[in-house]
DNA sequence: TGTCTTATGTCTTATAGAAGAGATATGATT
DNA sequence: AATCATATCTCTTCTATAAGACATAAGACA
């Protein structure tokens, strides 16, 4: 039954093309597969918006003109990728940052001593955020060049009053005119709800490096520790649909 | 369809009864799941070795009386869980440490300098494996008492010569009787890969907790380094099937 | 020795019914 | 008549099954 369809299959629709109509790719990949590309686009293209219900599986089924149980296989995987949400009973929907935090879990540190759960809500101080060019090693991370414009900011995450964490973050200038300091400081809750609503970037995917380090370099005096002390030093870099890389970031 | 076995259903059989003859359990779980758990019970009990194959899906399915296609989804589970290897047109094999050493991925350290993927063989030195008491924390992430026997190893991982990880290691003593440091020093592979053949052990899922720790207490002379120099440290407790802890292990 | 057939696995798709969650109606009770 | 509890209906995802397609390896055969 396999690519059986009686559509014309264009032999290019490349996947970047916004697709003609709602034909399927002319790709060999099981069908579920190419199911799933065709969601991922519209996911891509905002046509649904995080946080509400995508179309049912059967309204889904027959818009692609496949059989429910394939849309399902297709919306499976998306939402073992986080990037679904699946309510039995209710519908399947967006994953938004706002409602799912534990997305990037490396977070999920617990302090040396006292109870794993109560830490409160941490307190953001943005030190700085301003507009910079890119240096070698940032413009590789994002795949950008050498000098391109980018925005950085640092902050310091403080537990309990007692300075805590000291992120780096750099940013693409392009997709994120208009960011300021101000706004980063009044808006609440996380930050990456804040790239998907104003500045229409979700970050899907991110990879991590871990190392030790010595607090230098100015860090100490922000994180009010002694000059040596060994941190924790977590680089990662968050992609958005595709793999597009979109932020790097460095949290002690 | 569900719950409409001709089995008498016993009102008891309990998770950890090893099962009388091959009938369903008579929880009110989805089929599927409680197929999942009678394989899992069975690669548990060393039904099947790890390495070699498992019975066909259609196999089990006339075993268990359910369609092919539940026991596609109980073995879909388990491949997820990385405690089955699916090869289409092969078969489904237990999984095993000597072919997947990416199951504990943390390992996966990229020198900071350097090609990532052309380490070299790393060289391991047993420092030293004695028996002893558990102390209180040992006691509490391997589940036994304060002062219960336990075997200590202290091996040193070195890459292209230099030390790079020191790694202390705690055992419960019961399931590793016979386990010496000439054993540790002669096998060839994969630590886990040791537990599994010699001593029927099976590490299947690990939690890691990760912090940045100054080199001190003699460890700076294992690993030649200077004293205060930051290391990072990963606490791992690794389990084997339903969630028993068997490994302590602590990697600078 | 090389090619073809066949047997035996998993993989893909399809279909039907079960179960959860709300909205809407229904009916008894106050 | 107003209110509250209870059916019922409809929408959704979940579960179970079946049939055919694809992958792989081993043996038959030229």
């Amino acid at each position: 039954m396999l690519q059986t369809t009686d559509a014309p299959l264009p032999a290019n629709a490349n996947d970047a093309s916004p697709a003609s109509g709602e034909q399927l790719a002319p790709s060999f990949s099981p069908l579920y597969q190419q199911i799933k590309g065709l969601i991922l686009n519209s996911l891509r293209l905002g046509e649904w918006k995080p946080g509400e219900s995508i179309p049912s599986e059967k309204d889904l089924a027959t818009r692609f003109r496949v059989s429910q149980g394939t849309v399902r296989k297709a919306i499976d995987e998306l939402a073992a990728e986080n990037l679904l949400d699946r309510r039995q009973g209710k519908g399947t929907f967006v994953a938004t940052h706002a409602t799912q935090q534990a997305q990037f879990r490396f977070l999920k540190l617990v302090p040396d001593s006292g109870t794993p759960g109560s830490e409160g809500p941490a307190q953001r101080d943005i030190v700085e955020c301003r507009r910079a060019r890119a240096s070698a090693d940032v413009a590789r991370a994002l795949a950008l060049r050498t000098g391109d414009a980018v925005l950085q900011v640092r902050r310091v995450l403080s537990f309990a009053g007692a300075p805590t964490i000291l992120e780096d973050i750099w940013l693409p200038a392009a997709p994120f005119k208009g960011l300021t300091a101000e706004r980063l400081a009044n808006y609440q809750g996380p930050m990456y709800a804040l790239f998907e609503t104003e500045f229409n970037v979700r970050m899907v995917r991110a990879e991590e490096k871990i190392r030790a380090e010595p607090a230098i370099d100015g860090r100490e005096q922000l994180l009010k520790i002694e000059r040596g002390t060994p941190l924790l030093s977590v680089e990662r870099i968050a992609y958005t649909y595709k793999d597009v890389p979109m932020e790097l970031r460095r949290g002690y």
